[in-house]
DNA sequence: TGTTAGCACTCATCTCTTTCGAGTGCTAAC
DNA sequence: GTTAGCACTCGAAAGAGATGAGTGCTAACA
C-alpha cells in the first residue's frame, strides 16, 4: 500500500512534533505549523485515514495521534531527514579519540561516552569478543614476601594481572618468566591445551622448588586470563538519563528499566541479535518485553573487517533517530580507524 | 536534657517502626505492639513532649510523627540495637574477598559490592591515595607496527599500560625496558623529578635511535601514570537502589540524587570529610544539600594504620542503622586484613 | 499523681462529580 | 477536493464531600 505524498508529509510532521514534545499531535497544531497550507480539517481526514491504516494511534476519541511501531518505521525508512552532525561535534570527538591513550577497551569506554554525550541516550557497548587474540608477553614480578604479580599481555593490547601467593625472589621471577615466555607467548586459548599446561608445568617442576599445586594455580590463571577474552564485556553509559523522560515519569517503570540495565546478560544477548551497520529496532520489534516502549539503535565496529562489538542507544520510542544514527556512525567509523591503525595493520588480531 | 527511660522506648518504638515502614507513626501504632503496656494516650503525652524537645516531627496536626534529625542522632548513639551479622552472611564475605584475585583495585570494588549487596542501599567508596608507592618494573612490549605497549607496575600492584606509537623492535623493547628499570624502578613519584627525567632522556637518545619527541612523550606517560596514582578513585554501586524508596518516588528528586551520584568530585569531598572509624552522617548533618534527606554512614580502610580510603552507605534517613553499621564494620575489617597480608608485611608502601 | 477513656477537632487522602477544553467526525457549502 | 462550522467525546483538572487516622484536651479512675 502507497502513501501519498501529503500523508507522507502529514506523518513526517506529526513524528516530527511528538518527537519534540511527547504529547500526542493534534490536526490543528500540524496546521498552524503552515507547512502544508492545509486546513485542521484536511489534516484530520489524513490523520484518521493514517489511523486506519496503521501509522497512527488515537490513546482515546478526544486526544491527538501518537505514532505506531509501524508509523516510527515508515519515518525511520523512509522520510527521515539525515541528521548533519555539527562541525565543532565532529572535531571534538576526533580529539578526543584520538588521544594517545588508545588500549582496546579505553576506546571502547570512551566511544560509549560519546555516544551518550551526543545523544543524551543510555548507551550500551559490548566490548570485543577476540577468540583469537595471542599472548605477547607473559612477565612474574615479585611483590614481596609471599606475593607475584602475574601480568599477560595480549597482542590486542589487552592485560590480564593478578597477584598470587608464590614465595619467589627477584631474580627467580625473572628466570620463571623466561620460561613461561619461551613456551607460552605467540599462542592462542586454543592452543594452549591442557597437554601444553601439563608439559609447561613439568618443566618448572624441574627447574624450580615450586609446590606443583602452586604451578597449577598459577597456569590455570594464565589459561583463564587468555580464555576469558572469549567474554563479552558490556558497559553501559548515562542509564539516569531515563529519568528525563515522561515516558518514565513512573519511577516503577524506571526502577524496572534500570534493572534490565544492570543485568548485563541480557544486553549480551540484546546487543548480540542486533544485525551489522545501523540496526533499528522500535518498540516491540525489541525481543525483550522491557524495551517494548523504547527503541535502540545499534552500529557494530570491526577489526580485519570482522564484527567485534556494538554500540546501542536506548531511548523513547520518539527518540531523534537522525541524530542518534549519525552519531553512532561517525562514531563506529571512529572506532574501526583507530583500530584500524593499532591492530590492523600487524594482521595478527 | 535527660530523656526518661520510657521517653527513650517510645522514641525508639517510633524510629524503629518508621524504619520499616516509611509512613509517620501514630500512638495507636506503638500502643498496640504493647511493649510497653501503655495505653496510647499515654503514649501520645510523651510523643507531644518529645516533639517539643526536638526529637519528633509532625509532618501536619493530624499525622503521625517522624524522627527529626536530631532523633536519629540519639537512637544512632544511645538507642540503636546492635546488629548481629548472620553467620552465612560473614562465610559468603570471607568466601568472595579471599578469593585469589586481589588486587587493591579489586578488592575495594568488591568490598563496594558487598556493602551494597549486604544493605541493599548505594555504596560509594574510594580508593587509594598512595603518595608513597614506588615503581616495581617498568616493561616495553612491542605490539608491531610503530606501536609499544608500556607498563607499570608499583609497589602497591597497581598497574598502568597504553600503547604509544613507537616503532621498536622486540630486541629493541627490552633493551629500552632494561634502562627505564635500571633508572627509575624503586623511585616514587616525588622521587622522579624534572631532572631526572632528563636525565634519562639523555641516556636513551644517546643509546637509541628515537625522537626526542617521542622519548618526552614516553616518559611523561610514566611520570603521570605515578603521579596518578595520588589522584581518588571513586566508585558507586547500585545507585538505582534508591529508586525502591518512597522517598524518592519523585523522579526529579531521584534524578537529582543519581545526577549527584555521578559528580565524582562531590563524592570524593563528600567521603575525604568523613571521620575515621565509623562515621555517620544524619540529613543536614551531611555538607551537601543533596543529602539532606540521606543519611550516610562511612568507614575507612588502612593500610599502616594509615587511612587509605573510605566506604560510604548511603540511603534514606530511615535507613536500617544498626545493620549497616555492622555491615561496614565487618567488611572494613576484612579489607584491612586482606591489604595487611598483601602488602604491610613488606613495609614499602 | 500518673494513667486512661472518651470525645471533639484537624487535615491529608480518597472518591465522586463537575467543569473545561483539546481534539475529533461529520455535514454542508465553496 | 477543500474548508468552515458545529455537535460530540472524553481525559484531565478542579472542586466537593466523605473517610479515617491521629491529635489534644478533659475528666474520671487507681
Amino acid at each position: 500500500m502507497e502513501l501519498s505524498e501529503r500523508k507522507q508529509k502529514i506523518l513526517q510532521a506529526v513524528i516530527d512534533e511528538y518527537i519534540g514534545t511527547a504529547e500526542p499531535v493534534g490536526s490543528r497544531a500540524i496546521s498552524k505549523k503552515n507547512e502544508l497550507g492545509l486546513s485542521s480539517a484536511t489534516i484530520r481526514n489524513e490523520m484518521a485515514d493514517l489511523e486506519e491504516m496503521g501509522f497512527l494511534i488515537q490513546p482515546h476519541t478526544s486526544a491527538g495521534r501518537v505514532p505506531s511501531d509501524v508509523g516510527y518505521r515508515f519515518y525511520v525508512n523512509s522520510l527521515m531527514r539525515r541528521y548533519q552532525m555539527s562541525v565543532e561535534a565532529l572535531e571534538k570527538m576526533q580529539a578526543i579519540m584520538a588521544d594517545r591513550v588508545n588500549q582496546l577497551e579505553l576506546i571502547i569506554k570512551k566511544a560509549s561516552l560519546m555516544a551518550s554525550t551526543l545523544t543524551e541516550y543510555t548507551t550500551v557497548v559490548t566490548s570485543p569478543k577476540l577468540t583469537s587474540a595471542r599472548i605477547k608477553k607473559i612477565e612474574l614480578v615479585s611483590l614481596g614476601f609471599g606475593n607475584v604479580m602475574i601480568v599477560i599481555i595480549t597482542s590486542a593490547g589487552i592485560i590480564k594481572n593478578q597477584s598470587v601467593e608464590l614465595n619467589l625472589n627477584d631474580v627467580e621471577a625473572s628466570q620463571l618468566s623466561e620460561v613461561l615466555n619461551r613456551r607460552i607467548s605467540g599462542l592462542t586459548a586454543e592452543e594452549l591445551t591442557l597437554d601444553k599446561i601439563k608439559e609447561i608445568g613439568k618443566e618448572i617442576d624441574e627447574s624450580f622448588n615450586i609446590a606443583p599445586k602452586v604451578i597449577i594455580n598459577m597456569l590455570n590463571f594464565v589459561y583463564e586470563a587468555i580464555d576469558s577474552l572469549d567474554y563479552t564485556e558490556v558497559y553501559v553509559n548515562n542509564a539516569k538519563s531515563i529519568l528525563s523522560y515522561p515516558e518514565f515519569s513512573d519511577v516503577g517503570k524506571a526502577r524496572e528499566m534500570l534493572a534490565f540495565l544492570d543485568n548485563k546478560d541480557n544486553l549480551v544477548k540484546l546487543l548480540g541479535s542486533a544485525k551489522d551497520g545501523v540496526d533499528i529496532r522500535i518498540g516491540a520489534e525489541n525481543e525483550f518485553e522491557e524495551l517494548s516502549n523504547s527503541s535502540m539503535i545499534t552500529v557494530n565496529y570491526s577489526m580485519n573487517d570482522k564484527t567485534i562489538g556494538r554500540i546501542g542507544v536506548i531511548g523513547p520510542k520518539r527518540m531523534n533517530y537522525a541524530k542518534v544514527i549519525a552519531s553512532l556512525d561517525c562514531i563506529s567509523n571512529q572506532v574501526d580507524k583507530i583500530l584500524y591503525e593499532l591492530y590492523n595493520k600487524e594482521g595478527d588480531v
